[in-house]
DNA sequence: TTGAAGTTTCAGAAATTACTGAAAGTTTAA
DNA sequence: TTAAACTTTCAGTAATTTCTGAAACTTCAA
């Protein structure tokens, strides 16, 4: 494992991003580290690159395998297990994406959905409901539009995202050519 | 400042979950009671709703000044500051994506920058240079997008994700209705 | 069936992050 | 100008999170 100057800066700095992206220092660099190597990589090379813990190493990479952004990679012949991304860049930042919405907004939904079951002891309780039920249907919207672009499929996805202002006026034209159903009250 | 069983529940949990969406446990607490209670809140009563010391409290509604999700509300007549949401749910919740696109994303995205300016010293470091550049485009699209659907304004934002499937449907019609410049390649 | 080559687990240590409370600072009314 | 009423800062402590490394586990070839 060589790590080249260039490659050095880029995993340090998702190191450092690591925990704003929901995991921590160690673990962003392995996912740097894996995405950036050609070839696949075992665990005793990514510990040494990094000059982490043989321990450490072995948990980080199971946290990524559990977000879904690597996987094992069996070379015939060979006894240790090598690791490589677990698909292209576009895969792996809607795994991101994904896995941070369940973490991230469904325990809420879920506990949001369960408040607003009960009745409101009073006044007080009945404006933070209004509150919260305000919160909860912003977040069923997101949830909803998030799975909406997701099975949109990359190339759609991208076609959509290149589009910049044309969606504004798109969506001015959208009764005429998507009558019915779908109009918005 | 009574806190209710309700929203006691919703006041712990925005806590538990704070520091996933990138804040620390008080402060997660602060903005639920903030958000949640009628009326503007003083510090003093933050701080003693929630049990926690008043350097604690002006830290944290520092913290929430600096993503914009509260405000002052000047009370006439009294000396001390109260609290207030710094605008709706809907709000609130776009200062939330902005903040953090500001602390997630754009400092990769200066870094990779830089790193794509240097020429690669070899083979190893051209095929990362690959890889970079690829994040470097997801992310500036994300980037460009976020933005776009930001001054598209609420109302909008609603009719788009409230559109769901009829996005895809949209995408296939979109040549006939946004012919030229806005084609994708 | 043993042992070499590998992986995983987990208790404790190290590092990081959050919190307290006392002291310093600010503002206003008299 | 003083002092009461309030806010902020920050050094030190507490709580939490991450990391290490030794021991336990697994797999496979001989």
């Amino acid at each position: 494992m060589k790590m080249t100057p260039l490659i050095t800066s880029a995993v340090m700095h998702f190191g450092e991003m690591g925990s704003r992206w929901g995991f921590n220092r160690t673990v962003g660099q392995i996912l740097a580290l894996i995405v950036l190597n050609e070839e696949p990589i075992s665990a005793q090379e990514i510990a040494d690159a990094l000059n982490i813990s043989r321990g450490n190493t072995s948990m980080g990479l199971k946290e990524l395998q559990s977000w879904r952004l690597v996987k094992q990679h069996l070379v015939p012949g060979e006894r240790k297990e090598f690791f490589i991304p677990a698909g292209d860049i576009w895969t792996l930042a809607n795994r991101v994406f994904e896995e941070r919405r369940k973490r991230e907004i469904d325990p809420t939904l879920s506990l949001l959905r369960d408040l607003l079951l009960d009745e409101p002891a009073n006044g007080t309780e009945a404006g933070a409901q209004n509150k919260l039920s305000e919160i909860h249907d912003l977040l069923e919207s997101i949830t909803a539009w998030s799975e909406e672009l997701q099975n949109l499929g990359p190339e759609k996805l991208n076609t959509l995202m290149k589009l910049g202002s044309g969606v504004g006026r798109m969506l001015d034209l959208k009764d005429k050519i998507l009558p019915g159903k779908n109009s918005v009250n």
